[in-house]
RNA sequence: GCCGGAGUGGCGGAAUUGGCAGACGCAGCGGAUUCAAAAUCCGCCGAGGUAACCCCUCGUGUGAGUUCGAGUCUCACCUCCGGCACCA
């Protein structure tokens, strides 16, 4: 018998929200917790069944904790700046502001459908200006302490777009929203000195409980140890800086290499090559990332005429320029060392240059030919004074030699650049800086005028919030962004002077990197937050999100947070303790094929079985193909598919289907929407399926008939209650199973592993089930440890038993541990480590009374075939195995 | 190519320090209920052999190893997923 989750859960979600039942509130002498979710970009497409994932999981967390006397911070918001909001203002003319509040109410109402414990007074939302005013207040910490700054660098342009792509948001050349092409071009650009914090953002990740985030982190932080060597350019003034992970290497660089837009390149270039050179330089400065590595692993440069000397032998080494040494790592050029190094290799061999080994390794044996580099560490050979020192001596030792010369140093150099801050785009917080400016007039007017870049002045802070002018066409193109055609808000007059504002705004990440600490105090108007909020609940102590955060949020937010630490304003260095990623929720459909047989106008579909090994792709379109014929994919969506004999049959078709997990997608017609799915079967049922499909962090396949399995479950325990508690004490069986639920549920709540508490509830649910009445006791455990995962039953059902609402105020329910553990187990017994017998034994028996238990076993007596055991494997409660 | 993670029934998954592989759920099969169906309830459910019951053999991607005993530990390999990709 199904109840009715229509009315049980509208009914306690107004109760909820009618008392402020999950309000965080700090009690004197609670423990605290401060649990958060990654918020939500509020697209127009509404909420898919991957948010509820994460957002359920803190949910059942946090209630779990409330009912243990802890005190929650638990909130939501917006991070509500964004492309999508703008784009469709390009497209239609509707205020970003209007698309985004249309969205978020929709959002917001979606989640509160689920049951979510969140404090909704807390609610935050980036695009507020009560929040940029401290978004940019942040910003200008960031420029009083020179990290944030302007640079003429070569950004990704993005022409479609209209705007500034970071190096991150770009995917093998095109962008990562979009899939526009990108090209390379010198823009003035805010940037963030994030590399000032390099060092601590990757030595503070050891302290922290996160997952193998942490290792990408410091992949992309990309720390390595070397040297910078000065080579002298021979018959030039000119000296050449080069980074070397290897200096043991030196005396086998045979070349040096500078990259193209290196600003000595043109420089030391010589008249002969001059013209090659700078046609070089050029095509390089114009290929996208895409170009570069499409056109691949062919490696291309150009000899500048010019030679540098090595300054450990004098020898005189050609200069080329080379697009595989980048402008904006190390020093922009490196000694080539094509022995040791497969990049400069394959360059030599390209080039027709010397390959000189200079470092013994197990692999060189004397007098071959190299046919690749040989990077492992070994001896130095042929290096003078060096010779026979391992790498790792000779790296120090030879560093040594030239720090003592004058001509290098040890360096650190980091993977990481600075962030490109700016964006040419009106939906983000404006940057709250302005510059002088020369005019002959009124340029708000039209008047000409020119504006210093160079000598920006911070707002004041009291002049905060800049908030956005209002546009009537939000079109980009120019590439100082839409608010350039602003005139009114971009140019203003302070005694009498004219000064432009800054028309560039902030990138999505800003808002997302601090709004953990708005939610501390989210309507202070005088400060960030208060000391007293920040000291009640800070630092946070989980931080759920998906993993596709794992670098750049995580990382952007991290560097804010220590600056702000820096700056005095947050107490502690790291702002996550502990760091989980749920997994994707994939989609799932049924695959057959049609074979498009017949000519034009007459063309007959003859459908194939999706397992079929008859297929074959064509090698040059791609497409595939039965016996000659195209064939086309088709889909099944998983209820109209008929099972058989554990085969999957089509519908109305006589063919066998396949079962294909993959992203969910429109196309595959394996979308779920979650609204449908909360109006059809409840948020309680969606709620707790999703924690039973799986470990969290595992990627999972949706699959609609396992949800309908949890409803069952969930009808049967509302069944339970409907047949009428017994009063009468439970049995002790009964009392067992009930503790060692309560003990394992509350042992997996608190590792998250949410999918074995559901089936340890569930397999409470079947034993109560098979009992005429169930006893009080039980019944009310299981309700209250069901209540975090399943909150408006668990309420009725609370209420039900007698009890006042809410039942998340109830106390988490207690176990006796010696009711969790039996005093006599069935132990295996095994024969030669096969399990021929089990008996019964008491938990701590002795090694002789439970071999003479397995003895008396019958199977076990004849599967030692008259044997007598040469010797005996005890484990008290685990095993006894006898060895013959 | 490099770095991470994972491979267990028809499907999702369980097995907490090496100790009874397949909990729980889905699908499937059989039965009860029903005029019938849906819903619900009960039973069976890794493969093979034998078969009234019992029992035997094999089985956690592949191959080796350690161990009384391996899904779990070690080595090599294969496949899939995620990330990075000329970072000197």
């Amino acid at each position: 018998m199904a109840y009715d989750h229509r009315v049980i859960e509208a009914r306690w979600q107004g109760y909820w929200e009618q008392h402020e039942t999950f309000r965080a509130v700090r009690h004197p002498g609670r423990p605290k917790l401060y649990v958060l979710d990654m918020f939500p970009y509020p697209s127009g497409h509404g909420l898919h069944v991957g948010h509820p994932e994460g957002y359920t999981a803190t949910d059942i967390f946090t209630r779990k904790k409330r009912m243990q006397g802890y005190d929650v911070l638990h909130p939501m918001g917006w991070d509500a700046f964004g492309l999508p909001a703008e784009q469709h203002a390009i497209n239609t003319g509707t205020h970003p502001r209007e698309t985004t509040r249309k969205n978020i109410d929709h959002f917001r109402a979606q989640l509160k459908r689920l049951g979510f414990a969140y404090d909704w007074s807390r609610e935050v939302n980036t695009t507020d200006t009560g929040y940029v005013r401290w978004t940019q207040w942040i910003f200008l910490q960031l420029f009083k302490r020179g990290l944030a700054f302007q640079g003429e660098v070569p950004v990704n342009w993005c022409p479609a777009l209209g705007t500034v792509l970071a190096n991150e948001e770009v995917i093998d050349g095109r962008s990562e929203r979009g899939g526009h092409p990108v090209v390379r071009q010198p823009l003035r650009q805010w940037q963030l000195k994030i590399t000032a914090y390099a060092e601590r953002l990757a030595a503070d990740l050891a302290g922290l409980d996160w997952p193998e985030t942490k290792q990408k982190q410091v992949d992309w932080i990309g720390r390595s140890e070397g040297a910078e060597v000065t080579f002298r350019v021979a018959d030039q003034e000119a000296e050449l800086r080069v980074y070397t992970t290897r200096p043991d290497t030196l005396f086998g660089a045979t070349y040096v290499v500078i990259a193209p837009d290196h600003p000595l390149t043109l420089e030391l270039t010589t008249e002969a090559q001059r013209a090659e050179v700078t046609r070089y330089a050029e095509v390089a400065a114009r290929k996208s990332d895409l170009e570069r590595t499409a056109l691949g692993k062919e490696k291309t440069g150009v000899f500048t005429g010019a030679y540098a000397i090595n300054p450990v032998n004098d020898r005189r080494v050609p200069i080329y320029t080379a697009d595989y040494v980048l402008g904006s790592y190390g020093t922009g050029a490196i000694m080539a060392v094509p022995a040791h190094d497969q990049r400069d290799f394959e360059f030599a061999q390209a080039f027709g240059l010397p390959i000189v080994q200079v470092v013994d390794t197990e692999r060189s044996s004397a007098g071959q030919e190299l046919t690749e580099a040989l990077s492992e560490p070994g001896v130095a050979m042929g290096s003078g004074a060096f010779d026979g020192l391992s790498t790792e001596q000779a790296k120090k030792e030879i560093t040594r030699w030239l720090v003592e010369r004058g001509l290098g140093e040890a360096k650190v150099n980091y993977r990481l650049r600075d962030w490109v801050f700016s964006r040419q785009r009106y939906w983000g917080e404006p940057i709250p800086i302005y510059f002088p400016m020369e005019t002959d007039g009124d340029p708000t007017q039209g008047a000409a005028y020119t504006i210093d870049y160079s000598r920006p002045i911070a707002l004041g802070e009291e002049e905060l919030p800049l908030t956005l002018p209002e546009l009537e066409d939000y079109h980009p193109g120019d590439p100082q962004g839409p608010l350039a055609k602003a005139l009114t808000w971009r140019f203003f007059q302070r005694e009498g002077r004219w000064y432009a504002r800054e028309t560039n705004t902030m990138p999505q990440w800003a808002g997302s990197c601090w709004y953990y600490l708005r939610y501390l105090d989210p309507n202070n108007q005088e400060e960030i937050f208060s000391q007293e909020a920040y000291d009640a609940w800070m630092p946070v102590d989980l931080y759920m999100g998906g993993a596709e955060h794992a670098v750049l949020h995580l990382l952007y937010a991290r560097f804010w947070h220590k600056v702000l630490f820096d700056c005095g304003v947050v107490k502690h260095p790291e702002p996550f303790q502990k760091l989980v990623h749920q997994g994707m929720i994939l989609g799932q459909a049924y695959r057959y094929y049609v074979a498009l047989e017949g000519g034009e106008g007459e063309e007959t579909e003859r459908p194939i079985s999706g397992l079929s090994q008859e297929l074959a792709r064509d090698a040059e379109s791609g497409e595939l193909t039965f016996q000659g014929a195209p064939v086309e994919e088709r889909w099944v969506s998983p209820a109209e598919v008929r099972a058989q004999g554990g085969k999957y049959l089509h519908p109305t078709l006589d063919v066998e289907l396949m079962l294909v997990t993959e992203k969910m997608a429109k196309s595959r017609g394996n979308v779920v929407n979650p609204d449908e799915v909360v109006a059809e079967h409840g948020a309680d049922a969606l709620r707790a399926y999703e924690m039973f499909m799986g470990p969290l962090e595992q990627v999972k396949p949706w699959q609609t008939s396992g949800l309908l399995g949890v409803r069952r479950w969930l009808d049967r325990v509302h069944q339970l209650a409907q047949r009428g508690v017994s009063d009468e004490p439970a049995d002790l069986e009964t009392r067992r199973r009930v503790h060692r639920t309560i003990k394992k549920v509350g042992e997996d709540i608190d590792a998250l592993r949410l999918n074995t508490a559901v089936s340890a509830m569930m397999t409470l649910t079947n034993h109560l089930t098979s009992l005429p009445q169930p006893p009080r006791e039980a019944f009310e455990a299981l309700v209250l440890i069901l209540s975090p995962f399943a909150p408006h039953l668990a309420e009725e059902l609370w209420e039900g038993l007698g009890h006042a609402p809410s039942v998340a105020d109830a106390a988490w329910p207690s176990f006796d541990p010696a009711l969790c553990e039996d005093d006599v187990v069935e132990l295996a017994v095994q024969v030669l480590g096969k399990v021929r017998g089990r008996v019964q034994l008491a938990k701590d028996a002795s090694e002789s009374e439970a071999t003479q238990a397995a003895l008396a076993d019958p199977a076990v007596v004849r599967s030692l075939a008259g044997r007598a055991p040469r010797q005996v494997i005890y484990r008290p409660g685990k095993i006894i195995n006898l060895i013959v």
